[in-house]
DNA sequence: CTGTTAGCGCATTCAT
DNA sequence: ATGAATGCGCTAACAG
């Protein structure tokens, strides 16, 4: 393969000149430029992407990792939301992702010092995940930049982007609240999955009923696994509580599909007996039957919103070497009303309706 | 940041000796290899990753590259599952794998020549596309390594991976007919999505009605689009056939999904008024209501395969610097019986159930 | 506007 | 068993 000698030998220039085509620079007469374009087409030349990187020491590659496995990240269409949003924004800017998909925090912790360390990117976007802390402090120290989906740390105030959980507990419950609802079963987000400072949108739940100064039905709360198959059995341990809930929310798109599953083997429809709210508001469920109320995580701004912000650093750094903090961002999720919450389900019971 | 030349200073040796100690060499004595480590260890050193790929002249990267925009993949499950198995294999062996979703052909032949010609990656996994036949022609004349997902044309013999498409609708015809339909509805790949020398499954359907010597259905024919809305419309058509299909089957399982849902919107239960059988298989449909009998397409191992072609491809080079060629492979679907076949559709017809 | 030179950080002959 | 010197292919000071 031709390197930036044979182009410079056959247009009779020096290969500094060749760069300087390449890179665009105006300092060069137009003659001595169509000279090297044309040595460049003869020779087939492509300039060595590694030798580039080694004189710049930028690598135009950023690290995703995400530290709960494969399976975890290809088969959850919420993390592919939020793996694609920041995918488009850093392709888009000429950026590669590198995906690392551990299956623990031990072995993210080897994987980021692979990625970073030993320099195979310039950044990272860093799943927030117990055990972080530490690394988060060493990159900050050492000057690496990162992102993190989630806060590393409870103190942690610049470089993170992370879902307000609780607002959307709050906005759930209120709503569900005002169609009249009081007994309103719960499957939270898994403890594990939580980032180490995140908290719950149990928290929210719980506000909305202090607000009303109703309290708060602890017994219909469930930690969930965003599974479908998790939701779909706790449906049964709803249904057996006498009396049972008029509404259910759960955390994640994927645990509502398990909800509604299980609703509908016990012939209960989500918006006649039963309301039923969702968790994320992803694109594919809006093409399921049927049609689910949510509250909308906008899992995509996410994960585009941590890639802009990582660019801001990146681009900080390489233009004036200096360091760059962004102050952390919360994004709030809103309320998508369709079929599955109408309170049906209470008007029912204050008529009489029990069964 | 620590270089080799500190390392050795430290450890008072050569940087060849610290270069040997990293990559494991034999001959440095225990000794010297221990004061080695020390210094390492002392100044947190890492072997920077692109300095290194400058010297070996690999960079154990491998490129993906899908041109039907970042939607097809990371919203369709399919191509995920092919991802997914790229993935796991590439990164079981240290490599990365580099994921780009260019819009289209033309953005497509540009992303390859940006990744291989540049040297960015060892080799790709390339998806088979209208147009990419003499792009890999290329990269057979000047070695560059690929793998493609589909033949890049007709008459490729080495380096592709392909499913078996016509013997998974001759499978899922026999096995149609031999519950007794006749009328069965079939959607079918989108043509703009087969590879240019992909053959549709429905070539194996037609066959699979020859050989019981009926005539094939050609009325009851229609070309998808792999996406869940499509199908769900296209219900409508297959309903409004006189007399209508006892059975359909399509391409992909999103394509059944949208089905599923158009005949429930008309109050028909697949397995009962209708059968149903799905193209792909996903372990996502698996986790649905009701479980959908399917022809499974094993994309996951379409994938691994792909990714373990090119890694024998790759070591090879690497090892000897020669080119190798592996003979193309055809995975056959397999057929999973579950609830959405029963052919109860075909003996109500018979029963006189006309309705 | 253009060329010379040096060096990014590593691995690798060829010595010893 | 270990070291000195060279170069991978490129860009960037510094001249001119």
């Amino acid at each position: 393969m031709a390197t930036i000698y044979d182009v410079a030998k056959k247009a009779g220039v020096s290969p500094k000149t060749v760069s300087r085509v390449i890179n665009g620079s105006r300092h060069v007469r137009e003659e001595t430029k169509n000279k090297v374009l044309e040595a460049i087409r003869e020779l087939d030349y492509y300039p060595h992407a590694i030798a580039k990187s080694l004189k710049k020491k930028i690598t135009r590659n950023v690290g995703y990792v995400v530290p709960y496995g494969s399976d975890f990240v290809f088969r959850d269409p919420g993390q592919l939301e939020q793996l694609k949003g920041a995918h488009n924004v850093l392709t888009g800017e000429d950026y590669n992702l590198i995906l690392s998909v551990p299956n623990n925090g031990r072995e993210a912790l080897f994987e980021v010092n692979r990625l970073l360390k030993h320099r195979e990117v310039d950044g990272l976007i860093l799943y927030a995940m117990e055990g972080v802390e530490t690394l988060a402090k060493d990159f900050e120290e050492k000057g690496l930049p990162y992102v993190s989906l989630g806060k590393c740390y409870p103190e942690q105030e610049y470089n993170f982007v992370e879902i307000d959980s609780p607002s959307g507990g709050y906005l759930a419950t209120k709503y569900l609240l005002s169609l009249g609802h009081r007994r309103i079963g719960f499957i939270t987000e898994p403890a594990r999955f939580l980032a180490p400072a995140k908290e719950s949108m149990i928290m929210g739940c719980m506000k909305a009923y202090a607000e009303e100064g109703l309290e708060f039905p602890h017994h219909l709360v469930l930690e969930g696994d965003y599974t479908v198959s998790f939701a779909e059995q706790a449906t049964g341990w709803f249904l057996s509580k006498d009396p049972r809930p008029t509404a259910l929310f759960c955390a994640s798109d994927p645990m509502a599909w398990g909800l509604m599953r299980g609703l509908r083997k016990k012939g209960l429809t989500p918006g006649v007996e039963i309301d039923l709210l969702a968790g994320d508001d992803l694109p594919f469920t809006r093409v399921l039957e049927p049609e689910l109320s949510a509250v909308n995580s906008r899992l995509h701004e996410l994960g585009a919103e941590a890639a802009e912000m990582l660019l801001v650093i990146l681009r900080k750094k390489q233009e004036t070497g200096t360091r760059t903090k962004i102050p952390g961002r919360y994004l709030r999720s809103e309320l998508v009303i369709r079929g599955t919450t109408t309170g049906r389900s209470v008007q029912r019971e204050t008529a009489g309706f029990h069964r």
